[in-house]
DNA sequence: TGGTTGACTAAGT
DNA sequence: CACTTAGCCAACC
């Protein structure tokens, strides 16, 4: 399981967030054993959308859009999330504190 | 092999 | 409150 890539953990990780709710980078590089690995999260998301993977989900801390730039047009990003039923303002997310899943939290068990 | 990069984050100015 | 600096680590050239 860990003898995956890094890049493919991520994209696991990223897979298991459910529909409406949002992670952190942040988040998924402290539940991959990298707390100071957010970055690499989010470098990786570059070929998220090669995988599948809904990377839309997955905002900064503040919980705001940064990576909307990478998504097809102008906000797709914005419009993928609102579709969940979360609501964004100013590509940043109003109920980051409702909606945020944190994989370290919610995976912990087993 | 080594320097650059990047969809981050925290702290400083 | 907006911008800058620094730390971080794996992939890329």
């Amino acid at each position: 399981m860990e003898s995956k890539n890094f890049f493919e953990r991520v994209y696991e990780v990223v897979r298991l967030i459910p529909e409406g709710r949002v992670t952190s980078y942040g988040a998924i590089a402290v539940y991959l054993g990298m707390a100071k690995g957010a970055r690499m999260v989010g470098w990786a998301m570059n070929a998220s959308h090669i995988k599948g993977v809904p990377a839309h989900r997955v905002v900064n801390k503040k919980g705001l859009l940064t990576g909307k730039h990478h998504f097809q047009g102008t906000n797709l990003m914005q419009q993928l999330l609102e579709n969940e039923g979360v609501e964004i303002i100013d590509n940043q997310i109003q109920q980051l504190s409702e909606c945020f899943w944190d994989p370290s939290k919610e995976l912990k068990k087993c």
